[in-house]
DNA sequence: CAGCATCCCGGGAGATACTG
DNA sequence: CAGTATCTCCCGGGATGCTG
């Protein structure tokens, strides 16, 4: 009741970066109709890194990257995720077009799961950015050290 | 009480994608020595996406892309950000180095945000990014339509 | 084995108010 | 104007247990 107001944007821009707003409407509702290049390429962002930005579609990405992978295999390779969110994750991947999920019916259920073309054709982007992480990860840890180191010798002068 | 076993991981993979642990820790702590090709590009790439995949990140980078900007003025180009969400994201891009805040001891204090050469390096492989998004949103959108009128057809047929 | 529903906790993030 | 601290609410996501 305290927040009803806000719930109404003019640009769809940061609404499309909820994943809730943006699982039942990703194309811009109102009041949006003039994308120029910058907006454009803010949403689309937007929205991909709602797609990859969330806490295991990478990994999953990562992992069907190498080829078709069952559910508890996928448990395993990227490990640290929980079975819900693993389901819920290639739920929204399948549900985007991204992998293909092959159920076989035998007696234990078996069930693969793939990338699509689209979804291969994520991981080139992917790489990408990939490449600009390893070589600026050293860049930033140093940056985010000095920082830390700046700001306790701040407080230890204060 | 009930959690406290699952905090000992083995690969700090998914401990990589917290930002918590990801602000004090970015460097794999023990048990991954022996980063592969596989397990670097994941860990690279869930750095990345630490910090550039939180809901503001993007925008601020996006704004700043066109030179050096005000705080204020940031705040209203985002527009969907707020103050105190602006100030944190701007604090963490500070810190790794990504974005440079140069304050004017000015009477009303004037502050101003632009990208260093880390940070301006880092839109191109945004842009690929982008390209990829603005290129497939179209099929996304579609699978997701379509997903969703199966989802709704089946519910109907039952 | 794969998926779903439920419970429940922690932290992300908005609103607000105060400082310099 | 820029920044910080505090309060609070809400939801992301882990754990668990049941179905087919």
């Amino acid at each position: 009741m305290h927040k009803s107001v806000l719930n109404e944007q003019k640009c769809a821009c940061r609404l499309l970066r909820n994943r809730k707003v943006a699982k039942t409407q990703i194309v811009n509702p109102a009041g949006c109709e003039t994308p120029n290049d910058d907006h454009a390429r803010c949403k689309a962002l937007g929205q991909v890194l709602d797609r990859i930005g969330d806490k295991w579609t990478i990994g999953v990405v990562g992992a069907l990257s190498k080829g078709p992978t069952r559910f508890n295999a996928l448990l395993r390779l990227i490990e640290g995720v929980s079975h819900r969110m693993l389901t819920l994750t290639l739920r929204g991947l399948e549900q985007d077009g991204l992998v293909k999920r092959t159920v076989y019916p035998t007696v234990p259920p078996k069930v693969e799961y793939e990338l699509t073309d689209m979804g291969s054709s994520l991981i080139e982007p992917l790489q990408v950015l990939s490449l600009w992480a390893q070589e600026h990860r050293p860049a930033i840890e140093a940056a985010r050290a000095s920082s830390l180191v700046r700001q306790a010798s701040e407080a230890g002068a204060t």
